[in-house]
Order: C-alpha cells, then sequence, then structure tokens
DNA sequence: TGGTTTCGAAACCTGAGGTATCGAAACCTA
DNA sequence: TAGGTTTCGATACCTCAGGTTTCGAAACCA
C-alpha cells in the first residue's frame, strides 16, 4: 500500500526553485547567448549552487526544455475556423519565440539535439508532441501534415533567429500567415 | 612592383589539402554527428595533422562553412518562369541537404552561430548572401522578400532534419513546393 | 649545401558539462 | 532538547573539445 496522500518524507524538504531558476536561465540566455550562458552562471544568477540545479535536471538540454516548456504554457487553441486556428497558433509561436531569451535557448537546445539524439527525443516528445497533438485535435489533421506545418513556421520563425540574431518582425509573422493559412486553411 | 606572376614563393610548398579535408569533414560528421566530429577526427580521417587544418581555417565553425560551399556549390538558377526558379531552387537545397553529412553539418554551424555573433556573420555574409543574391537577381524581388523566402525554405528542412534526425522525404519536398510557389510564383 | 617554409607530433591552455565529497542547515519525531 | 534524515552550498575534480605553442623533420629553391 502506497504511503498516504499528505505523508511527507523525513529530512530537509526541497527548496522549491524551479521558477527562480526558470528565470535565471531566460535572462542569462538573453544577456549572454546560449553557448556562454553556462550552468555555473546560471545557477549563480538564481542565487543557487550549481549542484542544486543538478540535482534536478540531469542536463543543460533538459533544463532549457523545461524552461521552455514552463515559458510556453499549454497550447491556446482558440475555438474557431481552420483558418483562425492555425493564424492564432503562429502569432502565439512567433510572439513566445520572440520574447527575451526564449528563442536563444530554444535555437540553442535544438542545435545540441543536431549531435544528441536523446535530447532529440526528449525535444520532441516533451516540446513539440504536446502542440502537435493539441494542432492535430483541432484541425483533424493527420500526424505528418501537422509535422510538416510545424516545420514549417517554428523552421521559419528560428531560422530568421538564428540568421540574425534578431526574432521576426510582424510585417514577416503576417507573411507567414499569408503564406501558410490559404494553404492549410478551409477548404 | 609586384612579384611576377609564376613567383613561387621560397620554402616548402603547401599541400592541397582541401579536398581530402571537405571530404573528411562530411564524412566524419555524418557517421559521429556534429558535435562529436571535432577538429582532431577530421584530420585524422583526412590523414593530416590537426595544426595542418588550423593553419587554413581559424576555426572549426569557418571549416564546416566552407565545406558547406564546397559541397553546395554555384546556385544552378534555371532560366524560366518565376515558378520554375523558385521550385527549381527549393529542390536543389533539398536535395544538398540530404546529402551525408550535409544536413548535419549546416544544422550544427547554423546552431553554433546561435551563440557566436561573429560566425553568424560569415555563415550569413560567406553562405547565404550569394544564393539571396542570385534568387532576388532571377526573381526581381526585394531583399526582404528572398530573406523570407530562404527563411520559410531552409527553415523547414532545417528543422526536419534537427527534429527528426533524417532529411526531408520527397513527398514532404513537394508539399514546400506547393506552398511556396504560389505565393512567390507568378503573379 | 644553406635558407626558407610547411609538415606532423606532442604538449599544453581554457572553458564547459557533469560528478563526488563533505560539513552545515532544515525539517520531523521522540 | 537530542537524534535521525535529507537537502543545501562550496569546492575540488574529471573529461573532452576548441584552439595554441613548440620543435624537429621534410620539401622546396638557389
Amino acid at each position: 500500500m502506497a504511503s498516504s496522500p499528505s505523508a511527507r518524507p523525513p529530512g530537509r524538504p526541497r527548496a522549491g526553485v524551479h521558477d527562480v531558476v526558470f528565470a535565471a536561465t531566460l535572462s542569462t540566455v538573453h544577456e549572454l547567448g546560449y553557448a556562454r550562458a553556462t550552468v555555473e552562471r546560471i545557477a549563480a544568477a538564481a542565487g543557487v549552487a550549481k549542484t542544486t540545479i543538478y540535482r534536478r535536471w540531469p542536463s543543460k538540454g533538459e533544463l532549457i526544455v523545461d524552461c521552455l516548456l514552463d515559458a510556453f504554457g499549454p497550447a491556446p487553441l482558440v475555438a474557431g475556423s481552420r483558418a483562425e486556428i492555425l493564424t492564432g497558433a503562429i502569432r502565439w509561436a512567433a510572439a513566445k519565440i520572440g520574447e527575451p531569451g526564449v528563442g536563444d535557448a530554444f535555437a540553442g537546445v535544438f542545435s545540441d539535439a543536431v549531435s544528441d539524439p536523446a535530447l532529440r527525443v526528449i525535444l520532441s516528445s516533451r516540446l513539440q508532441d504536446p502542440y502537435r497533438l493539441a494542432l492535430q485535435d483541432a484541425l483533424g489533421e493527420p500526424e505528418n501534415r501537422v509535422l510538416f506545418f510545424v516545420d514549417v513556421v517554428v523552421g521559419a520563425l528560428l531560422h530568421r533567429m538564428g540568421m540574425t540574431g534578431e526574432p521576426m518582425v510582424d510585417a514577416d509573422v503576417t507573411a507567414l500567415v499569408e503564406l501558410v493559412v490559404p494553404h492549410f486553411g478551409d477548404r
């Protein structure tokens, strides 16, 4: 039988550091860039020891993925026509990636995943899959179509971020909407 | 006065190692992934000392960019309608990125550039600009439109590569053509 | 044969991810 | 208040990759 729900393990309780670490992660990545935002610097910015971070996250990559999950939050899929759903998803993704640190962190962990298959699985299953499933559900499209949609939208946003160091400007986000929505929208 | 054209500097002449190093770079990246394809391993695969590589390329990033320039070669822009030009460019980019090692190397150096502004400038000016200018010329479109086109196409191809580890399959390349060409094609 | 330059081999430095150790601190229970 | 248990921070440490330095050997020319 399991211990009662309110049973609390003995010993010093864990400090709740997730929020402050996430905030420190984004601000450090924003200030220094992904590679120079070392775990040691993030820990210092959070007022926490490096060991405390590694007790909660097994690697820098997983820390970043968790931080991005926290930053993105649940998909705000509006009810409405297919065109409205798609437009909302694109603008939401663009806005989130444009937030300070988020785009850099995303592009950085994405890069790391190129040569780290384990991280690639985590990135795909923890970060991409929830939004992909929500979109499949909202649109009634098969998996491969939604994956293609994500490739185009997120790929374009990250490519702009990676090439210029700046998030995509609003006019180009609008162009992205006008490019994608007629293709995927109401038939 | 300049030295005569055939004047050859004294001392031991440089060995012509570019081709063998480029080949070793792609095969090593293909086998081990970008991060584990260290300069030392690439040098060993090329049968050359690490110092010899660093005498020719100032950093791993610049080696990769040169290697990609060699792999991509000049843009094979066919004469024809705007739709034909765009379709050719998309299929050419997809095929090149699908070649063994090329996509991994591209995604890897792209990732490094996220936190390395100097490398970002090199990537943008040496690798992206020539093709961008050729496209501007062929299409008569302004710079920002062509940059947006590149963001969408290359971004989608690299996002697929980064997320799955495999290049985009032909059916999705076709979908990319059908998505992009009506938007940018003949008006 | 001597001058000049590049070659390869090796040692070395720096910085980052990640681990191990250990005393101090925080909680619970008796 | 004392003892048990766990987490905390500080610190030292390991590994590995990018990049530099050193130096004797090799390749060229005059």
